[in-house]
RNA sequence: GGGCCGCUAGCUCAUCAGGUAGAGCACCUGCCUUUUAAGCAGGUGGUGACAGGUUCAAGUCCUGUGCGGCCUACCA
């Protein structure tokens, strides 16, 4: 165990606490004002004397005999406190000495400024708020290790503050998404994350099981299909943010449980999908920042809109040479081996265009930009290109190399429907052998009508990345998926 | 899945050719009434991830296992 010797002494220390009748743990404190507060209020709390109740975690001290200084950190903030043995009584710097790096205290007291000009709280009284037993990270470097930063996050917090405040940017950014959404009259909804058949997207799912009714289930890999129901049923714009899991490989940008953004609306198509989304993400960035540019690594984004637009097979275009929208099989492969791209023998056509998309376009996509009109193989849940035959409405936007998010005009001819479901169910059992039955009942839903629907799917970890500039998925997670400790067996 | 790297005190890191482990922070004792990575003096703390092998001798070399990181591949 971590720490032994420590916390032994911090267990002696609890029971010198018990004995001299204080209750270490106790059951709350009422402040005056977040720690942050005082550096705008400080010039007049200090003029009146002005008592203040802060309450924080004891993050560093420094002993001087007959006074200490320290630091004590709460949400908002941190400042130093001082206290001098005259100054309070005997059992509080009795109780003082008892404390420890760690410990959560509340002090009352009045803001003065050292001779460094460094604001500071002269501490009246003092009072244990929760005795820790087990020591911080070293103070200075805090917690480098990723491996222990992940899997106690809890220190990382404490100790890293950039941590913490991509912790927060992360929740503004979905607060600030739920209340655009919120103002254009999007509701809010819950799907089930346990079903009985998955769809909308293609990956493996989770499977667990029922007991009492006895059958498997499995862990929803996209909420798509159930809030496309709902606009069957006269919900005309709803949104949900949803907890997926897929049963893939993991890497930086791929956890097996992720959050998407769903949403829906009627009489949209993905031309007002597009406008809305790129509107949307540029509101988030200036509600954070204040401006639409951002760095991401070694890249300087601009996200203002409006955003370029590039169709599938242009941007293929202008890297191969040729338009590929109406080629075969035979002749993707060769305009992939002529890019020297390594290819599995029985690609179907889709897979082709895909990693031909993916190998030569994908990682040059920095500046935002909007991917559309797909090829209709690997889209099946898009209608088709109101134009152009073999292609669907369906647009990626692309920043920083990442496609954020997926949407198109939504398929709402349920014949058209069933047959591309059809059609993937013999792709994959052809590729995958895997079973994969048509969702009946999605169908019937579309049998009974579904207006003509905009869709849109946001990946809000990726999102989180590019406006945190952070290079990991596990940076924008808080516990990221990680093996157990003790290994398996 | 493949490659490379890491795992030494609670934390951050050393340990040049194999010779029985060291610093800073933290902790303990003492001194210190404005310090701030406080300072000074002294001290505690390690089955060196785990298992096996080579060797008179292994943290160090070899093999395997576990966990992690980075890169790469796969994954709509």
């Amino acid at each position: 165990m971590e720490g032994i010797r420590e916390r032994q002494q911090r267990i002696l220390k609890l029971d010198k606490i018990r004995q001299m009748g204080v209750n270490p743990y106790p059951y709350g404190f009422s402040r005056s004002h977040a720690i942050g507060e005082l550096t705008e209020k400080h010039s007049e709390l200090i003029e009146k004397e002005e008592e203040v109740l802060l309450a924080g975690r004891i993050m560093a001290m420094r002993g001087h005999g007959h006074t200490s200084f320290g630091d004590i950190k709460d949400n908002t903030g941190r400042i130093q406190f001082y206290i001098k043995d005259e100054k309070v009584t005997e059992s509080d710097f009795k109780l003082f000495k008892l404390l420890d790096i760690g410990d959560f205290i509340g002090i009352k007291g009045v803001l003065f400024k050292t001779r460094t000009e460094e604001l500071t709280v002269r501490v009246k009284e003092i009072e244990l708020l929760s005795k820790s037993l087990l020591p911080l990270p070293e103070k200075y470097h805090g917690l480098q290790n990723k491996e222990l930063r992940y899997r106690r996050r809890y220190l990382d917090l404490i100790v890293n503050d950039d941590v913490m405040d991509i912790f927060i940017k992360r929740s503004q950014i979905i607060d600030s998404m739920r209340e655009y959404l919120k103002e254009r009259r999007f509701l809010e909804v819950d799907t089930p994350i346990l079903q009985s058949l998955y769809g909308g997207a293609s990956a493996r799912p989770f499977t667990t099981h029922h007991n009492s009714l006895g059958i498997d289930l499995y862990l929803r890999i996209a909420d798509e299909l159930y809030l496309k129901r709902l606009v069957v049923g006269g919900m005309e714009r709803v949104f949900e943010f949803s907890r997926d899991f897929r049963n893939e490989g993991m890497d930086r940008s791929h956890n097996p449980e992720f959050t998407m953004m769903e949403c829906y609306a009627a009489y949209w198509d993905y031309n007002d999908m597009m406008k809305f989304l790129q509107d949307m993400i540029a509101s988030i960035c200036n509600g954070l920042y204040g401006g639409y540019k951002i760095t991401y690594g070694e890249y300087e984004i601009d996200l203002k809109p409006p955003w370029e637009k590039k169709t599938f097979f242009g941007a293929l275009e202008e890297k191969t040479g040729i338009d590929l929208k109406n080629a075969d099989k035979k002749e993707l492969e060769k305009a992939a081996l002529e890019k020297g791209l390594a290819l599995e023998k029985g690609l179907s056509r889709g897979s082709l265009l895909d990693l031909l998309f993916s190998e030569l376009v994908e990682p040059e996509l920095i500046q935002p930009i909007f991917i559309t009109d797909h090829p209709i193989e690997i889209s099946p849940l898009a209608k088709k290109h109101r134009e152009v035959d073999g292609l669907v409405e369906r647009f990626e936007p692309y920043i920083a190399g990442f496609e954020i998010a997926n949407a198109f005009s939504e398929l709402n001819d349920p014949l058209d429907q069933r047959r591309r479901f059809e059609e993937q169910v013999r792709e994959k059992e052809k590729s995958a052998g895997e079973f994969h039955p048509v969702d009946e009942d999605y169908i019937m839903a579309l049998e009974h009508g579904l207006p003509p629907t905009g869709g849109l799917g946001v990946g809000i970890d990726r999102l989180v990345m590019l406006l945190t500039n952070s290079h990991s998925i596990r940076d924008v997670i808080l516990f990221p998926q990680m093996r157990p400790e003790e290994g398996r067996d």
